[in-house]
DNA sequence: ATTTATTTTCAAAAAGTTTTGAAAATTCGA
DNA sequence: TCGAATTTTCAAAACTTTTTGAAAATAAAT
């Protein structure tokens, strides 16, 4: 398999991959690209490469950006903004679980808090398993 | 707080909740409402306590018996089938990552695996990048 | 064997999400 | 300060996913 081909391969099923875990797939391909470019990229290339519009392109690269995913890059002499992505799988890795926590674990949680004071008689069975089921769901986080 | 309206806003946040995890809203809520319900309830009790349609019901809650998570009970005289989650959170979680390492992770690796044996020049920084941005993601799984 | 209860299917409609592209805003150099 | 390059915004369009509901299939009782 020659390298084009490989990259969009990868592209596109790292886009696929994405969408099953809450992120569109644009953002995924854009995220894609990034990792596997030895140098930054700018706006136009990401276009070209993927084949998107302007608009799409530059509200994903700030959504990666404030992931923590992406960083914008500024070559001396040149007007553009480039853009790198993080290369170290791990740190990658442990970003989005910190940003997923930090987004969607903890407003659980606190609605969890609320939840588990709710009134009535612990004896009855209603009663019981939903403030222990909110218990259970609680000691994950 | 009431029993009956904590148990609305648990269903409703778990079900905004798993859309994030590309879980789909039905689904998410139909397994928060038998989370909390301490005995199993009937496809009619679902679809009054959601106030969803019959084939939606039926279509998640056998999605929900395809993962693992639900099974369904049959009563002894009863004709109609009565469905109940597992209801150990530990047990649960561990299911839908199993799952989920099956269906998305999987594939995945496998596609890795070709994408890996890319032809070209390692000293050509497209190349290198590409390769080891590949292997790098490998070692995760 | 027929009737009745129950479950399943799936095409069409509704809802939700993403993408486009042109206009507005911003930035930088001359 | 002005003009050109670049980035950002956002309403409308395109696309995707979910939901509905009625019909078909299945299962159980008489």
């Amino acid at each position: 398999m020659k390298l084009h081909e490989g990259k969009q391969q990868f592209i596109s099923s790292w886009g696929a991959f994405g969408t099953h875990w809450g992120i569109n797939r644009t953002m995924a391909q854009i995220h894609a690209l990034l990792l596997v470019s030895p140098d930054p990229l700018t706006q136009d290339d990401i276009m070209d490469e993927l084949d998107i519009s302007r608009g799409n392109t530059n509200m994903n690269i700030r959504e990666l950006i404030n992931w923590g995913l992406v960083e914008r890059v500024l070559l001396p002499g040149e007007r553009k903004e480039y853009f790198s992505a993080e290369k170290d799988i791990w740190k990658v890795v442990k970003q989005i679980v910190k940003e997923r926590k930090k987004r969607e674990l903890e407003p659980m949680l606190q609605l969890l808090d609320k939840l588990e004071a709710v009134e009535g008689d612990k004896k009855d069975k209603h009663v019981k398993t939903f403030v222990d089921t909110i218990s259970s769901i609680k000691k994950l986080g």
